[in-house]
DNA sequence: GTGGTCTAGACCACC
DNA sequence: GTGGTCTAGACCACG
């Protein structure tokens, strides 16, 4: 369900919140579900365990998750909401990387093309 | 001619080195041509000398510009080949950062809103 | 484990690569180890730890070192064949050196007899 | 009669010196002969006549060279000798790039197929 | 004027 | 603890 690239520039525990967000922001985790224990997770995504409990403490101290009495993440009440304000964050990622290339070389009609072509790759 | 954004995650760095690719790829630069001198480019780009030299150093590694000791930094014989080469990584970025945003949750329309949007932002 | 002549025209930072390109070779270093962490590497060198992260971060580009925030430097996958490619430039930097001896009037007794006299002070 | 190498790390005005010095130790010029002129050398070899300039300026201070009232370097008396105190130079640099290989990786035995290899492809 | 190197010290971020 | 980046300033050497 969430997947990690350890070989990308990108840190880790930036990767895994995003994912998170990403599950919520599609409907595939609800206010109230539990999100997956830190332990299981990191042994899932073969990652340091300190390095998703910063990521959970993040997410709690933004509102995004709550922890419960008794153990456990859970995904908060307004968490859709959040989510989609992290949406903004990625598009503005997004342009910047699409600035990057364009400051490489790389034409508009290519931009295009990988756009495509991803879409397409991915099912 | 050569322009930087600060301001963005990517390392000044290599955002020259990116520019530098980008203007032999367009054509604008070519075998043989003379780079800007270090010094004045750092000028330019209200960078360090250093920040500038790190980007001409690598470049000069991987054999896409030739230095000469006080005889200025030159465009290598095959640095148009290596620049399309270079393009190819590029493409490949754009698409990791794609599928970044994609885990993240955003939607392929939004996807091709931002790609739109920085292209008519652009002129 | 490494060693670095300071009083060498030859840069210190290529030194350290060549080192470490080195002890790949060898064998001594393998796929996966961890290299020498930066500031313990400088220390021991007694030299400037930008020195030692210049070094590493070339040797990163070229896909001989992998590094990860916080995680340390890492042996590549494929650096054990890159290290026997960088062997064939040695020989030819070596190549070079003596020719430029040729020009300058040494005779080839005279380079046998340098090469037997270093070899025998190595011990 | 003179070989420089634009795209060697050493010197061109060192290169240049070492050349004549060369000559000199080989016989092929004596003490009194003329030294071929500043400009004619730099149109040979591509170069700048500063560097030419240069180097016989250095090799003049070194008393190495002698111009003479109407015109033209001359090898200086003393000039064999001398060649041979910089044959030590040579003996010296040499070495360091041999050690140079050591710390790269390279064997022993290596080395030596280099030497043997340059040696017969010279001729 | 040019590039090349190193040092020093600071800052940020990740594990 | 780890690496990454940038700045600042110095020094050397070549053209």
């Amino acid at each position: 369900m969430l997947e990690i690239d350890p070989r990308s520039p990108v840190a880790i525990n930036d990767q895994i919140k995003a994912g998170l967000r990403g599950l919520v922001a599609k409907g595939l985790l609800r206010s109230g579900d539990q999100a997956p224990p830190i332990r299981s997770l990191a042994v899932a995504l073969k990652v340091n365990p300190n390095t998703v409990a910063r990521a959970f403490r993040e997410l709690s101290l933004e509102g995004f998750l709550e922890s419960r009495r008794g153990g456990g993440n859970h995904i908060a009440a307004g968490a859709r909401r959040q989510a989609k304000n992290g949406l903004d964050e990625l598009r503005c990622d997004l342009r910047e990387a699409i600035e990057q290339s364009r400051r490489g070389g790389l034409a508009w009609p290519d931009i295009e093309t990988v756009v495509e072509r991803t879409r397409r790759e991915e099912v």
